[in-house]
Parts: structure tokens; C-alpha cells; sequence
DNA sequence: AAATGCATGTAAGACGTTACATGATTTT
DNA sequence: AAAATCATGTAACGTCTTACATGCATTT
């Protein structure tokens, strides 16, 4: 029988490593500022998955305390490799789920007030402001960085600034509306 | 105490309801064509919910059968019309996810060949183009629909058109870079 | 001395999908 | 007669977050 493919962290996981991450916090505070804004993962899904992957033979780890502090320091097996590589090539239906409140109570403004839809649509720009400030104060260490890393950052920010725009533009445009009304 | 606060897909539900929609199935049928691109719903959760939010008072169901069969329309009660509105306030930090294998494979395309990571983003932007069809061939049935639904379409046609131009722009990019490189 | 950062981990619960099962009605 | 649609539901499983607990090292 065929190997069980990888969990949904477990990419990440292996990616991660690939990419030089040694430890489970090491990882953990490269994703929170590389791959946060389209794909999250917990410190209460990377320790489990780190020893799943180990069992499963896609990783090996060793023991590498810093003074007294226990650490342990993980590096690909061959079979991790081709794993990661596997799933790196290019699928028909890559996964990709978009929850966005914010736009849910647009879509059930009608329910409330005109003044209570522009209300969330700036609610809306401004918590995608704080992401696109975010974003872009990680552009210059990104600019040391790999492709992959520079264009997902890129993509992000461009995606980040759309809805923004989109929010100032529709901000703009319901208030015209709402006045005209009176 | 105050009551137990809505659970995400209680929101969907208990709006969808506000705005017509009887019974679970339609809730489904509705959900797919209308909210799926930011806010998804299967049967597993909807009926549960809708025995929850019937237990929390929020709702009520009469059996309404057509012909042989079965069939249960739901109406928000008054503490359930009171919950959504609630709920429709604006936040501070309205809940915000996205979850993009085409992203994270991107993000790791170092690992593998330049010609890898341009089929991964000709993928990507393929299966956005389907996403980007699909969604305009609502837009005549949202030109019936009220503001908020026609808003959320919008935006949602305009950010995946903008997935689609900056894969079909980096695709150009990196087909250039590669040429010269020979 | 206190605060922050490094480092690991677990338990409980919340949330969600998939696959299956059932059966009536309508359309082809 | 078969296929599609309407309609409801559950069980198993997979996944994820939150909150908590622990303790050393470094900086302030």
C-alpha cells in the first residue's frame, strides 16, 4: 500500500525544513511572518505533526539543547524529500477556502442599516490595512529571500491592496448613494 | 449569563433564514451558488445547527411536507433576529482566513525546477479562471438580488480576476527570465 | 529582579468534511 | 425505466485553536 500522503501542516512541516528550519519554535516564527496570510499552522499541530513525520520516516530529528535548554533539530530523510517533491508538482485542484467574516455581514447588510454597511466596509479596510502594513514591513527582508518566498509576498500584497482599494471605492461610492437618498 | 455567542456556521444559517430561505436543503442549495467563494457550509454542519439554534431559541421549524415529502421551514424568532443584528455590528477584528496550496507549493518552488514553478502557477491561475467563470455566470441572477449579495459578488469577481492577471503576468515574467537564461 | 524570548509539549474542545443511508418527486 | 432533484440526517474521521504548563537563557 501507498504511503499516507501528507497532512495538510505536514506540507508545511516538511517545506519548512527543506527550507533550513531546524526547530518546532524555528518553524513556528518563520510561518507566523512568511506564510500566515494564506496558510497558518499552531504550535498544538506542529509538535504532533513533527513526531507523526518522524514516525512515518519523512524526518529525523536529534537532540541539540542550547546550554540547558532542550532542542531538538530536524533535517529530511530521502524519503522526505521525494514526499516533498511529490507533492510539489502541479495538481488539477489545488485546496483553497477563503472565511471571511467581513464579508459575510456585507453580504447580510441589507438586514441592517445603510450607515451600518459602510460601517463594516471600513471595518473591513481597516483590518485589511493593519495585514498590508504588515505585509510590507517584511518586504525588505524579502528581498534577501528566495523567489518563491519574494513572489508570494508580492501576490499577497497586491491581493491585500485590491481590497482596500475596493473599500475606499465602495466606502465612496454608498455615501454618495445615502446622500443623494436625502 | 449571557447567551452562548453564535458559532460560525450558526451566522450563515441564522442570516440566510433572515433573508427567505426555509429549510436546510435550501439553505445548502443557496449557500453554494451565493457565499461558497468566502463562506462554505456542508449538510454536516447545517442540520446539527439548526437543531442548536432551535434549541437556543434563535429559530423555530414547522414541518411543512411536500406531498410525501418531508420537509421543515425555519423563521428567525424575535431573539434570533436580535442575535443577527447584533452579530452585524462591525468588529474590530472580524474573523479573516485563507488556506492556498497553490500559495504555499509557490512559496516552496525553490525546491524544484523554474519550469515546476511555472506549471504550479499556470494550475493556479487555471483554477481560478474556473472559479472566475463560475461567479460570473451568477452575476445576471445577482442583478435581482439585493445590494449586499451584488457587493460581495463584485469583489469577489474582481480578486480572483486579479489572481488570474498576476499568474498570467508572473507566467510571462518567468518565462523571460528562464530564456535568457539559456 | 523582572520581562522577554527560546523551546517543548498536552488536553479539551470546537469545527469541519466526507461518505453513507434513506426515501419521495419530478424530469427525461 | 432511469436519472436527476428534493429533502433529511448521522457516524467517523480529520483538523485546528485555545489555553495551559514547564523551565532555561538573555536582556533590561
Amino acid at each position: 500500500m501507498p504511503p499516507p500522503p501528507l497532512t495538510p501542516t505536514g506540507r508545511v512541516i516538511l517545506g519548512m525544513i527543506a527550507l533550513g528550519r531546524q526547530s518546532g519554535y524555528d518553524i513556528k516564527q518563520f510561518v507566523d511572518k512568511s506564510t500566515r496570510h494564506f496558510w497558518a499552522a499552531s504550535y498544538g499541530q506542529i509538535y504532533p505533526e513533527l513526531r507523526r513525520l518522524e514516525d512515518a520516516g519523512l524526518i529525523t530529528g536529534q537532540s541539540e539543547p542550547t546550554g540547558g535548554r532542550a532542542r531538538t533539530v530536524y533535517e529530511l530523510t530521502p524519503a522526505g524529500r521525494t514526499a516533498l517533491q511529490d507533492w510539489l508538482e502541479p495538481e488539477a485542484d489545488p485546496m483553497f477556502e477563503v472565511r471571511d467574516e467581513s464579508m459575510l455581514k456585507l453580504f447580510f447588510s441589507d438586514i441592517g442599516t445603510p450607515e451600518q454597511r459602510i460601517a463594516n466596509i471600513r471595518a473591513m479596510r481597516e483590518s485589511h490595512e493593519r495585514t498590508l502594513a504588515q505585509l510590507c514591513s517584511h518586504e525588505e527582508q524579502a528581498a534577501e529571500m528566495p523567489a518563491g518566498p519574494r513572489l508570494t509576498l508580492e501576490l499577497g500584497i497586491g491581493l491585500h491592496r485590491g481590497i482596500v482599494e475596493w473599500c475606499a471605492a465602495t466606502e465612496r461610492r454608498l455615501a454618495e448613494e445615502t446622500n443623494r437618498a436625502d
